[in-house]
DNA sequence: CGATCTTACGGGATTCGTAAACATA
DNA sequence: TATGTTTACGAATCCCGTAAGATCG
C-alpha cells in the first residue's frame, strides 16, 4: 500500500487530456514519469485503467468507474487541506476568552472589537466568570486562555502577568474624600460602603484587606455588578472601593476616585493558558494582540 | 504537496491510540518514522494535529476537525480499491456477448451456465444479432466480444477461429435422402427447400453455394427462425441446409441430418475482439472459458 | 517516418531505522 | 528514574529525468 495523491492526480489529468503527453506537461513532470505512476496505480487497483493506442489513451471501463471515486478524493483532500489553511490563517476559527468581569467590560470590548476587524472569521466567545473558576476553565479546555488574577498555583496552568488593577475608592465629586491624594483603608473605614457580592474577587480582596488591617466597614449596599455600584456611589448612597478598570466598564461621570495605600487592593492580573495545551491559531493571534495592547496601554487604562 | 496516505493513516491510528509508539508498532514502522509522518502531516495542514504530553499525546481542536474528513478520505480510498478489486477478482462486473443467433443458442447456455456458476457477480448480457451487425458491435464497443464468422476484414478487430460449422442437410426420418452419406449440393438441388430469410448468414452462405454452382433450388417455405424451419421440414414440407448447431437450438427429433459436401457451406466461426482495446476482466475470463471448451467440445457439438 | 508510450539506467531526493538526546511525571 | 518523543545520521529505497527502444498509423 504505497499510494499517494501524486498517482490519483495523474490519472485524473491523463483522463482529462486523453495523452500522458500532455498530461505530463500539465502536471511538470516527465512523460514517463507519468507513465509509471498510471502504471503504479493499476498495480494498486489491479485493473488495467487506459488503452495505450499510441495515438491517444482512453479510459476503460474499469477506469471510467474509478473516475468518480478518486476525483471526489482528490477533491476532499484538498478541501481538507483548505479547511486546516483557513483555521491557520485565522479566517476560520473559534476562540473562548475565559476573564474576570471587570476586564470582560474594560479590556475586552476594544481589544475584540480590533480582533474582529483583522480576523473577522473567527468567531469569539467571552465568558466572564469569577475569579475562582477561570483557572478551572482553562484547565478543562472550555477556554483557549483566561484573563484574570493568578489564585490557585495550578502546575497545569502557566501565568503572565499583564496588568497590575489597583483598586481604586469611588466617590461622588465634592465628597470630603476629594483633599486626599491617596487615602488610607482606614481613613476610609468611617465610610458607608458599596460592596460587591461575597465570592467575587474585589469583595473577597477588600475582604482580606480590611481582616489583615483588623478594620471593619459599614456595608450601606450589597450589589452583584459593578456599574450597580457605580450608580448608588453616584446616588450618594455610599463610597466604593473597586478596580480602576470599573472607569472603562461603567460611567463614572460626576465621580472623583482615588488609589487606595493598601496591598491587598492591588490585584496582578494577567495571561492564564495551558502549560501542555498548544494554543490553537486564533488563541496565538489573540495573546498577541494582548501583549501588544499591554504595551501601548499599561497597566489599567 | 508531497502527501500520502501513509501520512493520514499514521496521524487517524495515533489519534485513536493515543501514543505514537503504540501507533507505531500498530502499522509496523519505526516509532521516529510515525513522529515524521506526522510532522509531514501538519506541516502540510499548517497546523498542529497533537498535543506532544511525554505521557501521551492528544488531539488539538484543530487536529480534531481534521479527524472526520481524513477518516473519511481513507475510507473511500480503500473502498474505491476495493472496488477495483472486485472487477478484477470477477466478483463483479458486466459482460456483454455478441453472437450468432445460432451460436446464442447452441454454446452460450452452457457456458454460460458453468462461468455464473463459478463467477456469480459477473452479470452478462447476450446480443445475439446477425452476422453483419457482429462486429459493429465489438469494434463500437458494445459488446466485449463477438461470437461469429469473419465476414469483413477489419483492421480494428482480431478474429481467433474456434470451430468450424459445417451446415448439414436436415431432413424427415425416412426420406429418400437417408441413404446417402454426404450428399452434394446439386443432389439436394431438386428437393424443396426450407430456407432462412435473405440477410441472414444461413441463407448468404447457401446462396453462395447454389450461385457457385450454378444451382438452383425451390424454395417451399421461407422462415426467420431456425426452429421454425425445423418445425416445417418434421412436417414434411420439405428439407432445410442448416448448421449442425440447430441441433443444440430446436428440437431435431424425428429428422435426420447429413453433412453437405460443399466448401460455401462449411464457415469458420471465432472468436471477434477489439485489437487495441484491452478486454475486461470479465472478457478475459469468459475467452479462456471459451477456449477450454473449444477443447473439451471440439467443432460443433 | 512521426508521434507516442515503454523500458533502462544513473543521480538525487526522500524515508526509514538505529542510536542518542531530551523532557516530563 | 522510567517512559515516550524528538533529533541525528547512515543506509536503503523510491522517484524522477534523460536516453534508447518499440509500436502503430
Amino acid at each position: 500500500m504505497k499510494q499517494g495523491f501524486r498517482q490519483i492526480r495523474a490519472f485524473l489529468q491523463a483522463a482529462e487530456s486523453g495523452s500522458f503527453t500532455q498530461a505530463a506537461s500539465a502536471l511538470h513532470v516527465s512523460q514517463p514519469a507519468l507513465t509509471v505512476q498510471i502504471r503504479q496505480l493499476e498495480e494498486e487497483l489491479g485493473v488495467r485503467l487506459f488503452d495505450r493506442d499510441r495515438r491517444r489513451v482512453t479510459l476503460t471501463p474499469e477506469g471510467r468507474n474509478m473516475l468518480a471515486p478518486l476525483q471526489r478524493i482528490l477533491d476532499e483532500f484538498q478541501s481538507a487541506v483548505a479547511q486546516a489553511h483557513d483555521l491557520a490563517g485565522l479566517r476560520r476559527g473559534r476562540l473562548t476568552v475565559a476573564a474576570l468581569p471587570s476586564i470582560a467590560a474594560a479590556w475586552l470590548p476594544d481589544l475584540i472589537r480590533d480582533f474582529r476587524a483583522v480576523h473577522p472569521g473567527i468567531e469569539i466567545r467571552v465568558a466572564d466568570v469569577p475569579a475562582a473558576r477561570l483557572q478551572t476553565l482553562v484547565r478543562d479546555e472550555e477556554a483557549d486562555l483566561g484573563l484574570g488574577p493568578w489564585i490557585t498555583r495550578d502546575r497545569a496552568l502557566r501565568f503572565e502577568a499583564l496588568l497590575e488593577d489597583r483598586m481604586h475608592v469611588f466617590f461622588p465629586a465634592g465628597h470630603a474624600l476629594t483633599v486626599s491624594r491617596q487615602p488610607t483603608l482606614k481613613g476610609l473605614a468611617r465610610y458607608p460602603h458599596i460592596v460587591t457580592s461575597p465570592g467575587t474577587s474585589v469583595r473577597e480582596a477588600l475582604h482580606r484587606a480590611l481582616e489583615d488591617g483588623g478594620l471593619d466597614i459599614e456595608v450601606a449596599c450589597e450589589v452583584a455588578y459593578l456599574s450597580t455600584a457605580i450608580g448608588m456611589v453616584r446616588a450618594g448612597l455610599g463610597i466604593a472601593i473597586l478596580p480602576l478598570s470599573t472607569l472603562s466598564a461603567a460611567s463614572c461621570q460626576g465621580l472623583e476616585h482615588r488609589p487606595v495605600a493598601n496591598a491587598h487592593l492591588r490585584r496582578r492580573l494577567g495571561l492564564i493558558t495551558a502549560k501542555r495545551k498548544t494554543p490553537s491559531p486564533a488563541a496565538r493571534a489573540f495573546i498577541a494582540a494582548l501583549q501588544a495592547a499591554r504595551i501601548s496601554r499599561p497597566c489599567g487604562t
